[in-house]
RNA sequence: GCGCCCGUAGCUCAGCUGGAUAGAGUAUCGGUUUCCGAAACCGAGGGUCACAGGUUCAAGUCCUGUCGGGCGCGCCA
């Protein structure tokens, strides 16, 4: 419909040129967007007003011109000059009505497009270091990735979920040390816990389960455990040397072999919960791809022999230096260590390189906002690469500073003091945590209130808008109760008899929800969507307050029924690409 | 110091990429149930859109500066 309007809004400016009534030197690019005022009609362009200066005539005299030169159409009721030079257009009824028997139709597929025209798109989301169970901080990354990509797949691009796993690297090897701590103390050893170490219970469990696995094969006296290693913070010492040694004692004491097995059994348990957890949040994944396995099939290594054949790499002190301030970061980064281990930026790299190269559209990283430094060297080094660099967007999801009441908890996955985000869902439930978690534009820093959530009251919107969906699944229970029926082509038929204002309203709203859906999708908002549903909740409770369904005019009230359960669908699609539950009753 | 995200009602936040009288929720106050679910609805009060300039028919929205807040700036990951 928009579309058509523009078409014909441009082919009549091209009659008044053609009549000389406009002169020919002038474009502008039609812009019509919804009114926001059920007074100003239906769509609205400012057309008259941005033409105005090069024409150098009065906007209301160009309006006044198009309107009068405007072709009549039968979707159309009018077309009328407003306000300062606004066009504002007025669907027939007709055409207001279709969207009804659209969405009954179209049931679960309403609202779908092929905007993508399925293009490969992947999106990257949550990638926590497998060193200990998401907490809520991730749970904000995990509720927004996965509402992006069932957003973009709405509309036709073919999305791939990841999640990258940083298996490799010195985290995992405090992670694995602290498991080995905490075994020896199982087996009786007096240890003090390194203060860099992993703190979680999460830990003791591993060591519980690795003691009943190799027994106390993986046994060595605390004496020569820390013999040599230097001094640990607490003691005047440096808490970093502190654990790099304890780590360097763990390999050498362990052994290559048990180490890796110790590692794995870490890395596995870890792992296991991650992915159990983010199943259970409705956060899909086709992908779980290795870091570790680029490091061991030299794809790391091939990545930096790549980028030394650009001349934007160079030696220095020891180490490799990529020559990243010439796309425009602030310092040059080191891809290669003097000790010639690569950097984490290297396999960064050469984990983005292997995104391109398996031939994705478009690629989307979704990372935390403490990461934001790390952009301009990533696209510098793509740039480096010859990689298009627009095929890369990295979205970054703000803090949610998590309160308890008024009093604000700190988060430390050392420490252990952290809410995960399993507990989060067992206080709030699935359906509330994704729901406020996407509630907010993500660019925006969130208070989260964990009080406010856990509340099961009209507090949190999400049942507002389940309400709104169960309320009229119950009108159709009570229907039936009454040995009444629903007859849809009936309703249908009958449509033009919903000239209620609140009827009105809520005809736009179900016609306006595809346009959500592709600008949400389109830009990553998908906060756009839970906001559409809640107007869309707020319209209908309101329509339930002011008018009766089951009236005694079968054809008013098969219309009006017919109109609900057009509501009822567009609300259970909605929340469906929110990965939030439409329940029946509640 | 430099960079990124912000600053809108008492509080939490929208504001459709520049449009018409800046909106919701919540809190406060007042009302609605012989009637399909009151987890709802209706009404009232509440604003220098941080501040100052600039761009134009039009600025909460764009540009510059100032102030304030969060985060980041390692041969860590």
């Amino acid at each position: 419909m928009k579309d058509q309007l523009k078409k014909r809004i441009e082919s009549t400016l091209a009659l008044l040129i053609s009549q000389q009534s406009l002169p020919a030197d002038i474009s502008a690019e039609v812009h019509l967007e919804r009114t926001k005022d059920r007074a100003h009609g239906d769509y609205a362009s400012n057309i008259a007003m941005v033409l105005a200066k090069p024409a150098r005539l009065n906007p209301r005299q160009i309006a006044t011109m198009i309107v009068e030169a405007f072709p009549p159409h039968e979707m159309i009721e009018k077309v009328e000059v407003a306000g300062p030079g606004f066009i504002n257009f007025t669907l027939s009824s007709a055409a207001r009505l279709q969207v009804v028997a659209e969405v009954l139709q179209k049931s679960g597929y309403y609202g779908l497009s092929n905007y993508g025209k399925g293009k490969k798109i992947q999106v990257e989301f949550v990638s926590a270091n497998p060193t200990g169970p998401l907490h809520v901080g991730h749970g904000r990354g995990a509720a927004y990735g996965s509402v992006v990509s069932s957003l973009l797949s709405a509309v036709g691009f073919a999305v791939h979920r990841e999640y990258y796993v940083n298996d490799a690297g010195r985290q995992m090897d405090i992670l694995t040390t602290s498991i080995w701590l905490r075994y020896l103390e199982k087996c009786g050893e007096q240890i003090t816990f390194p203060s860099n170490g992993y703190r979680g219970d999460y830990v003791i469990e591993i060591a519980d389960s690795a003691r009943q696995q190799f027994g106390d094969a993986l046994r060595h006296p605390a004496s020569t455990v820390f013999a040599g290693v230097t001094a640990d913070e607490p003691q005047g010492g440096d808490k970093e040397q502190h654990i790099d040694a304890l780590i360097q004692q763990a390999k050498q004491l362990l052994g290559t072999d048990n180490y890796r097995q110790l590692f794995d059994l870490g890395l596995t348990a870890i792992l296991d919960d991650i992915r159990n957890d983010l199943a259970e949040f409705g956060a899909e994944y086709d992908e779980w791809f290795s870091e570790r396995s680029l490091v061991e099939s030299g794809v790391v290594d091939r990545a930096v022999e790549q980028l030394k054949s650009t001349d934007f790499l160079y030696q220095q002190d020891g180490a490799w230096w990529f020559k990243s301030t010439e796309f425009a970061d602030e310092k040059d980064r080191v891809v290669v260590r003097d000790n010639g281990q690569a950097t984490y930026f290297a396999s960064d790299v050469a984990y983005h390189l292997n995104k391109y190269q398996r031939g994705f559209d478009q690629i989307i990283d979704i990372w935390g906002a403490d990461h934001h430094g790390y952009i301009p060297r990533v696209n510098a080094a793509m740039k480096a690469l010859s990689q298009d660099p627009d095929k890369l967007k990295v979205l970054l999801v703000q803090f949610a500073a998590l309160y308890r009441g008024q009093e604000k908890i700190s988060m430390s996955t050392r420490s252990g003091e952290f809410v995960t985000l399993r507990q989060l869902r067992e206080e709030v439930g699935k359906d509330a945590a994704r729901f406020f978690y996407v509630l907010r534009s993500a660019d925006q820093h969130m208070d989260f209130d964990l009080e406010l959530a856990k509340s099961q009251t009209n507090e949190n919107p999400v049942y507002y808008v389940q309400y709104a969906h169960a309320r009229i699944c119950s009108v159709f229970r009570q229907l039936a109760d009454r040995k009444l029926d629903w007859h849809e082509p009936t309703g249908l038929a009958n449509l033009a008899l919903l000239t209620e204002e609140h009827e009105q309203v809520i005809l736009t709203m179900l016609a306006r929800y595809p346009e959500i859906v592709e600008t949400a999708a389109i830009n990553y908002t998908p906060h756009v969507l839970a906001h559409f549903l809640m107007d869309l909740a707020r319209d209908f409770h309101t329509y339930y307050n002011a008018h009766q369904f089951m009236v005694d005019d079968v054809a008013v009230s098969q219309a009006r029924l017919t109109l609900i359960a057009a509501v009822r669908q567009v609300i259970a699609n909605g929340l469906g690409l929110m990965g939030v539950s439409a329940p029946q009753l509640m």
